[in-house]
DNA sequence: AAGCTTTACAACCGCGCATCT
DNA sequence: TAGATGCGCGGTTGTAAAGCT
């Protein structure tokens, strides 16, 4: 079963284009555009390429205009930001930065500045564990309750949220992270999940315990999940609402990642995304540039780093993408990745954010 | 110098959504 | 209105180059 295949695979090449190639499709786009029909395309041209190729050619390489490599600072600084923001919605990051595609950007970001943010240990010590499991091991996680709760969780909210705990650690005191009057309710199924990797971790100085509210329930309350209480959790889908506690958290802790929606929403260029001189600035470009002021360094790094690892996909579950309001028209945003306008502010997307996920 | 590992980037794949018929 | 088709997106994979031992 399953969808029918775009084109016939046995006759179409993959792999690598040829100069050729690239000729061909570039010189006929440029003369008569395509026609508004990728599938049919390569026929026309007589190219043996599967119409989605071409459309990927064209768009992330043979494009006018288009930008390679050489990120700057202030480009990092947008992607980082926007990232924390709204995850990993490319198109729409891509958006902001022309010249840039989608595709650019995400491979910028996972071989890059992922690293740069998150520091290298993250991988290294995820690899040893991995390297490490035994099968055998009865210590070792198993299908537990805990793994499934686990399985909802997405990288992608789990960097985003570590990256702007981090940023918010930093230098301010009375930030969300430090302020429990402005903690969002979490979820019981989110709460009993992190007190199960505190009490397996023995570590009360959990990466995620600043997330937890003061619980005004009787102990014997506490550990009582009423999913009715939450219909629209799942067990496989309990950790979105990690996403949404994210969001929450960047749209309305006070110190959002653009520093305020009005001034995203004000904006009127890709420049005003992350306003310079902005206190994120600042953060951003500690981050960015190691410009850390009094420690010289991050020491909470590789606590944070071990213990998100407990939290890693065992089961390689996406990322949910709940959180974003669903009357924006993300692909009206992505399509004109040429327009200069940005995006945010002409679908008002930051008012939408900040109304969708009240604290 | 050879072999191995890591990095960077191009390309592919599957799926959701919009549009067409 | 339902099915077919095409587009666009995000995740993943493949591979050449660079770096390391």
């Amino acid at each position: 079963m399953g969808r029918a295949p775009c084109c016939d695979k046995a006759n179409v090449k993959k792999g690598p284009w040829s100069p050729e190639e690239d000729a061909k499709l570039k010189a006929y786009i440029e003369q008569y555009g395509t026609g508004g029909n990728w599938i049919a395309l390569p026929q026309k041209i007589g190219l043996k390429r599967c119409g989605k190729s071409c459309r990927l050619r064209w768009l992330n390489y043979l494009r006018p205009n288009i930008k390679h490599g050489g990120f700057s600072e202030e480009e990092d600084n947008i992607i980082c930001s926007l990232y924390i923001s709204i995850g990993s919605r490319w198109s729409i990051i891509a958006a902001q930065l022309p010249g840039r595609t989608d595709n650019d950007i995400k491979n910028y970001w996972n071989t890059k500045l992922k690293k740069k943010l998150l520091g290298r240990r993250k991988q290294s010590s995820n690899i040893h564990r991995l390297s490490n499991q035994d099968p055998n091991d009865p210590h070792q996680p198993t299908g537990s309750d805990d793994n499934q709760l686990s399985q909802g969780l997405s990288n992608s909210a789990m960097e985003r949220l570590q990256l702007h705990m981090q940023l918010q650690s930093l230098q301010n005191p009375f930030s969300f992270y430090n302020n429990p009057a402005l903690w969002p309710k979490i979820h019981p199924l989110q709460e009993k999940m992190i007190q199960n990797m505190q009490a397996s971790n023995g570590n009360p100085n959990l990466l995620m315990q600043p997330l937890l509210p003061p619980n005004p329930q009787p102990a014997n309350e506490q550990s009582t999940v009423h999913q009715q209480d939450y219909p629209e959790i799942s067990n496989t889908k309990g950790l979105e609402g990690l996403d949404n506690c994210l969001d929450g958290i960047s749209a309305s802790d006070g110190s959002v990642p653009f520093g305020n929606g009005d001034n995203l929403m004000d904006s009127t260029s890709t420049d005003a995304a992350v306003q310079p001189g902005s206190s994120f600035q600042g953060e951003l470009d500690v981050f960015l540039n190691h410009k850390s002021s009094t420690t010289g360094g991050y020491p909470q790094e590789d606590q944070m780093v071990n213990q998100l690892d407990c939290f890693r996909d065992i089961n390689g579950s996406k990322d949910s993408s709940i959180w974003w309001p669903t009357d924006f028209d993300a692909k009206s945003a992505s399509s004109n990745s040429w327009d200069s306008t940005s995006v945010l502010q002409s679908n008002g997307m930051f008012q939408d954010f900040e109304l969708g996920y009240p604290m």
